[in-house]
DNA sequence: ATCTATTAATAACA
DNA sequence: TTGTTATTAATAGAT
């Protein structure tokens, strides 16, 4: 929406990136703005632009609200990293020297995403390739292997789920036959029709709703990522 | 951006809210990403729907990474305010701001060679299964045409080689016949039996020369394709 | 989900 | 940076 069509990759002039950010920033924020409002969502954002400055947007009154209760949903913990300082005289030089590091990493996090390739010679293309493939490999295998221990433990708690269940069938069933023999005993006294849908009740919602509660986390929102992230607009 | 215009104020119909938030969020989740690639931003959004349902996207592989910036950005952001009069205090700020920036650069660069993925969600391994995926295409697709150009080039020398090397062996022809006659004409006095030395130097050691000066680095030594140009390794 | 009529966002330009 | 405008992109409402 602009003249002319927009390519999904880094704009490469920096006027032209740096004008663009502070458009799309102000476009995103207001758009985080209207959906929270709109739809009565919970929303954080948080922007670092290259240099390190931030931007944020939260519906609620206080960020870190937001961000407790993301912690809070996603089983991970955060580390509270001391800022530790150093008094030291070499701060120039420290300086000198993270700035370099920064932006060799940042070249180089920009080739592991595929761009700016333009200035790589054939044999570092194939060495790019391979370390990616090979990197890939173990994400894959790894991911697998989260998949597998999710799996297996969805297993064990149906299992056990089941046993429970099961239980309680042979339970209810004592029951019936206990209020069958009352009957006999007292037979005009007691309507014997109750026994049905408490069985049903308990195999159906009861373990349906212990599987969404412990699980919880691991399948927030959806699963599946939207097209656009899929493949880049671009090409 | 619709049939009609929209207030900004929380939609009361439970289905149109539902339906908006679904659009929406996929709208706003596109444009974080957007953002992040066309600019270069380092970007975190967190979206809770009204019933608790979490949607998130993040920049990086590791959405953590960034909320943990965030948190020693709001830090040091914090002791700026409380004390902004010495002028040593920048440093400190822009150190510490570097430092974030190096630690998340480093994180990422890990998981981009797929080192300490065990930390990483399904999901996130998932994003990052996609992000080297697609990065892989790329450098695949700029691999082969780095490869087709060479190919061409080194064809285009080749018939430019084979053009000089005619024109050599006709210059040859012309002198051969030239020492012919001479010959004749001057019977005894020249011995005839330099050419066959000569057209050999020329035809082998001069043309070989050429090739090694002009080609160079590219192809040093034969001008047949090494193994690796003919066949990637993988796939 | 899919399809349009509209509005909103924004790229290029000044 | 800020504003303007030609275009594209997002999406509200309908199907």
């Amino acid at each position: 929406m602009g003249r002319g069509r927009v390519q999904l990759k880094r704009i490469e002039n920096k006027i032209n990136r740096q004008v663009t950010f502070s458009k799309r920033r102000s476009g995103l924020l207001k758009k985080a703005h209207e959906i929270s409002v709109l739809c009565d969502a919970e929303v954080a954002l948080i922007v670092f632009s290259t240099k390190g400055k931030l931007f944020e947007y939260s519906s609620d009154p206080c960020m870190e609200r937001i961000l407790e209760r993301y912690e809070r949903y996603s089983y991970t913990e955060r580390q509270l990293v001391a800022n530790d300082q150093s008094p030291n005289e070499n701060w120039v030089l420290e300086h000198a020297k993270l700035k370099a590091r920064v932006e060799v990493l940042q070249k180089n996090q920009r080739n592991y995403m595929g761009e700016e390739l333009d200035g790589l010679s054939l044999k570092e293309l194939q060495s790019l390739e391979q370390q990616l493939d090979s990197a890939l490999k173990h994400i894959r295998s790894r991911k697998n292997q989260v998949m597998y221990e999710s799996i297996s433990e969805l297993q064990k708690k149906d299992k056990a789920l089941q046993e429970h269940n099961n239980l309680l069938a042979k339970k209810l069933k004592e029951k019936e036959k206990e209020l069958a023999q009352e009957e006999q005993q007292n037979s005009m006294e007691v309507a014997p029709n109750e026994t049905q849908p408490l069985e049903s009740m308990i195999g159906g919602g009861s373990l349906q709703e212990n599987c969404n509660e412990e699980t919880g986390a691991e399948t927030r929102g959806s699963a599946i990522l939207p097209p656009w992230m899929i493949r880049p607009i671009n090409e």
